[in-house]
DNA sequence: ATATATATACTCAATTTGACTATATTTAAT
DNA sequence: ATTAAATATAGTCAAATTGAGTATATATAT
């Protein structure tokens, strides 16, 4: 058994809510600067390779290479995936070496100060514009990916029933309604459809075509859709989002902020109505003044919450008496 | 920059569930044969390292090796966590190397064959036995646990209401209720505590004492709790369960594997009501006849159920108008 | 003064949940 | 053959939650 050359990359999706839409950290250096002129460097995560001697932790090693790389010092971060397949890195060379990625999630306030350079904070949604239903069903899903994907499904008799099943489960095309957790499943079915510029070698898109949506360096678009599912589908039962906000904030605002990361739209009395209900936040007794009409009462999160939140088996028939 | 060993490990926690008790399968070789003489070596999951050469991708490698070590051929596999703390594991040398483990939860049927070779099942709870609330309150809690935490919470002054509010969400002590996904952070807490003989270098245990619960090599009784919790939170709104049964089986049978997992019972009428009214399950017109007292129908899997499970924002308010 | 924007309170039917009761079919014991 | 014990399955009913509103209050802009 010959030892191989193993290398471990850090990447973050450092995630913030600013004006209204759901941001990600990018950087435009990093990874790939050897391997590109600057110009045609694409947008990357933030990028560090593991160091065993340096890093006592593995999310040590991803905060420092954070914080030497934007200035940004990390709050909240949980572990996200970790990504392994050959041929994801150009950095592998024909010797069998190998780079696996570990994925970050870290959730920052919004106007957490870092030192630019070559930071930059990107609309998810320019990477993922499927997804935000803020305003309607995205025009894009009937212009461009369902017809795209119906020819997909029809390439190969074989596959028809299965990629058919997939796309409907993912897309909610005939019956069942838009799962907004399903973040994922959606990409990579565009991904193996060949709909985005990452998987370019598939040949489906022809050289002058742009796939749908912003592309992402590597396998970093896959890491934001890993992500966002994460946040999505955790944001319900945990939490999270008051690591997104001030310390006092109004209610429309803690709306905006979920509604951002889940992308739809809310139901304003009811959401008020959950929230209040289950003692997440609790008055200041402060009043916002920036707001247009009513001013509106500040609230902070009640950090009890975290322990009464517990719910035993939720959605599971749980029997008290012997 | 020096470029460092790194290896990286795969290891597999595999449940089924059998006679009433959710088993992993555990090997007693592996790992640490060239590190202990074969009467020490400490029960272990299934491990190998990950070969580049050899590996497409990280899961493939996985399941070659338990295919090698067990004979087992896994159907479900998901990733876990990435383990990769200095001094898991000690072929760590103080050469800076560094072992990365990447866990995998994989799911059988009960009754999966395999060649036994060292593999054996082990029920989870001989390794986390204050997780098994089916019998009523494990007399374990009070009589040894919440004794030793209650001393590690006042032996330093400084921690103490920072340990006092993480023993009271992750067990439950006061108000709220036991949460059962809260496996890991019990797991870790009782770590910390030096509970448990895998922390033994905190010698909080004196060298006779085994600590609570059956210990396993190296970190593998973290990556069971990571699985532990991993299935209990995904079972309430995946259909994880039929992983682990046969095509067909009884309502009570369902009941039974749910039960186990989570470690808690369940109200039977509405767990019945939950399945059949959710139609996750269909009749298949057939009955069971092992059954003791009057015959159960036999149900099976609704595939097309996975499709239509989606909530759209469960837990989420979400406005349909404009 | 009036329109517009926003906040907050309240209503009400539909659905889901928790905790039961009642009844049906079996096998095992007397 | 009769009865007890075990299990399956149906049905009830109040409480809690949810979905979809209406109503009212308090600001600013014109």
């Amino acid at each position: 058994m010959v030892a191989l050359d193993i290398n471990i990359g850090l990447n973050a999706v450092i995630m913030a809510v600013t004006e209204g839409a759901p941001r990600v950290l990018t950087v435009h250096k990093g990874v790939l600067s050897e391997y590109a002129p600057a110009e045609d460097r694409p947008t990357a995560l933030p990028f560090g390779p593991f160091e065993p001697n340096r890093h006592r932790t593995l999310e040590l090693g991803l905060r420092e290479w954070v914080e030497e790389q934007t200035g940004l010092s990390l709050g909240y971060v949980e572990q996200l995936y970790t990504f392994g397949d050959r041929n994801r890195d150009p950095r592998e060379r024909a010797d069998g070496s190998r780079v696996v990625s570990i994925g970050y999630l870290a959730l920052v306030r919004e106007n957490s100060p870092f030192r630019t350079k070559d930071a930059e904070w990107v609309n998810c949604y320019d990477f993922l514009p499927w997804e935000d239903w803020r305003s309607g069903r995205p025009p894009l899903l009937d212009q461009f990916i369902f017809p795209a994907l119906e020819k997909w499904i029809m390439a190969e008799p074989e596959e028809q029933a299965q990629r058919a099943e997939r796309t409907s489960i993912a897309f909610a095309t005939t019956d069942s309604r838009w799962d907004i957790e399903r973040v994922l499943d959606r990409y990579e079915l565009l991904y193996e459809a060949g709909l985005v510029v990452e998987a370019k070698r598939d040949a489906v898109l022809k050289k002058t075509e742009a796939g749908v949506g912003r592309s992402f360096a590597l396998d970093h678009r896959r890491m934001l859709a890993t992500a966002l599912a994460r946040v999505r589908g955790k944001i319900k039962y945990r939490p999270l989002v008051f690591e997104l906000l001030a310390p006092t904030f109004t209610l429309l605002k803690l709306q905006n902020v979920v509604e951002a990361l889940s992308g739809v739209r809310l139901h304003k009395q009811n959401f008020r109505r959950l929230v209040t209900n289950n003692r997440l936040v609790e008055q200041t007794g402060k009043l916002d003044t920036e707001s247009r009409g009513r001013p509106a009462a500040l609230f902070q999160f009640r950090r009890d919450a975290v322990r009464e939140r517990s719910q035993p088996g939720v959605g599971l028939p749980v029997r008290q008496s012997p």
